[in-house]
DNA sequence: AAGTGGTCTAGACCACGCG
DNA sequence: GCGTGGTCTAGACCACTTA
């Protein structure tokens, strides 16, 4: 019998995992309910419960009422991604950050942009293409459409300065965002901006950004050929 | 003057949502404490309480002892992806999954893999390369080393039937692990497996899995070109 | 020194979902 | 029906950090 010396949710989230971690809890058993285990722990139920569901929330444990709480089978990894801003996410390398505007315009989108972002096939759109750079050398190409029905501020906005990005997370607000990453093989187009090998194969971000019901900016990011995109279990 | 109606957790978090999506709480700005929140919506500290944290995990406030609460200015979107089993993720889709051993074989894995697993440059590895199929076309290849000084029972899998990946998740503890997605081009014998064209741009999955200080296994999944690594905001 | 978030407790009620 | 997790409450103490 355990007893005492389990007084902060983190001690019990511990112990938890220890179980679980040299098998004495094994995959896919059940393990004693919150009022048991606090019982066994010495503490409240409270505490007990907020560790479990820190447990289930990274995926190890698996809960439903009445039936119990079991150790996960399959833990399906829930990898935490932190998709900063670029900006951000070079200067934290301790990297130099550079940004150069390519392109700015407002036009005709095609119909796959018009279509994703729910914007009338006739609606002209903001179109921004910017350079992302890391001491010196590219970082990331950019490729934005900004739904000005939604938006109209932004024509009065070069983004000669400030990447659209920032611009419209501190402007904007949104409630909702799709994010999809893949490969893509660089076009001639984008290996001359980029500097790298025509058909390099880049690792590539869409991200559909929404404010209810109305999208606000549809944006694809090739990031240079090495890069990596990092979590941890 | 807003009054009770405040009741879950949940419902605090919407409201608290609202004020910073229509900028009612600006970028930057303080919010009031968890105790005039909490007198201002009728329900207990601990329930303000749960809901600022929620929205502290996900990044749109940041907190500090004695400096208060205020609404993030670049919040650092946490997408959390979602690493399931290859053959769940294919299941999940609808599609019939299939698997095929390539070769298994114990061998003495290039100095990358047994410095990056902190392995003897003289220890031999278990080299399993494996062929997961969706609807009888391949959807990813996986190239994997495990650390048969620590997975000795190992050496009597065949790996013929179950994927290396379940078996080990069912029969090896880890602690942790690091994860990294990049885009690499499918060299002329990945293309030949992977059924597409030489030079084609695949999303690749590297993952080194780890228990305490030791190396549990490493491993290498070139997904079919299309693939997409999908999340929201 | 003092204000703020972080947490624990004991007790309570409730919703869900097995059996 | 009833056991389980999910949550709320009121009060308390503490840790951290800034003023």
């Amino acid at each position: 019998m355990t007893s005492a010396a389990f007084q902060t949710w983190q001690s019990v989230r511990d112990e938890v995992l220890r179980r679980i971690q040299t098998r004495e809890w094994k995959p896919g058993a059940a393990i004693p309910n919150e009022a048991d285990l606090a019982l066994e722990l010495g503490c409240a139920r409270s505490t007990v419960n907020r560790a479990l569901r820190s447990l289930a929330d990274s995926g190890l444990l698996e809960r439903r009422r009445k039936a119990g709480t079991r150790v996960a089978t399959q833990p399906v990894a829930k990898a935490t991604l932190d998709i900063a801003v670029i900006r951000h996410e070079v200067e934290s390398r301790g990297d130099k950050y550079g940004y150069q505007l390519i392109e700015r315009v407002l036009k005709l989108p095609p119909v796959a942009v018009s279509g994703a972002m729910q914007t009338a096939a006739s609606a002209e759109l903001l179109f921004v293409s910017a350079l992302h750079l890391a001491n010196d050398k590219p970082y990331a190409l950019e490729e934005r459409w900004i739904n000005t029905g939604l938006v109209a501020t932004a024509l009065d906005e070069t983004f000669g300065a400030i990447s659209a990005n920032e611009w419209l997370l501190e402007h904007v607000p949104y409630t909702h965002g799709d994010i999809a990453f893949s490969a893509s093989v660089a076009s001639a187009e984008v290996a001359r901006r980029m500097e790298c090998a025509p058909q390099s194969a880049l690792l590539t971000m869409d991200r559909l950004t929404w404010n209810h019901d109305a999208s606000v900016t549809k944006v694809r990011v090739y990031f240079r050929p090495d890069h990596q995109l990092r979590t941890n279990l």
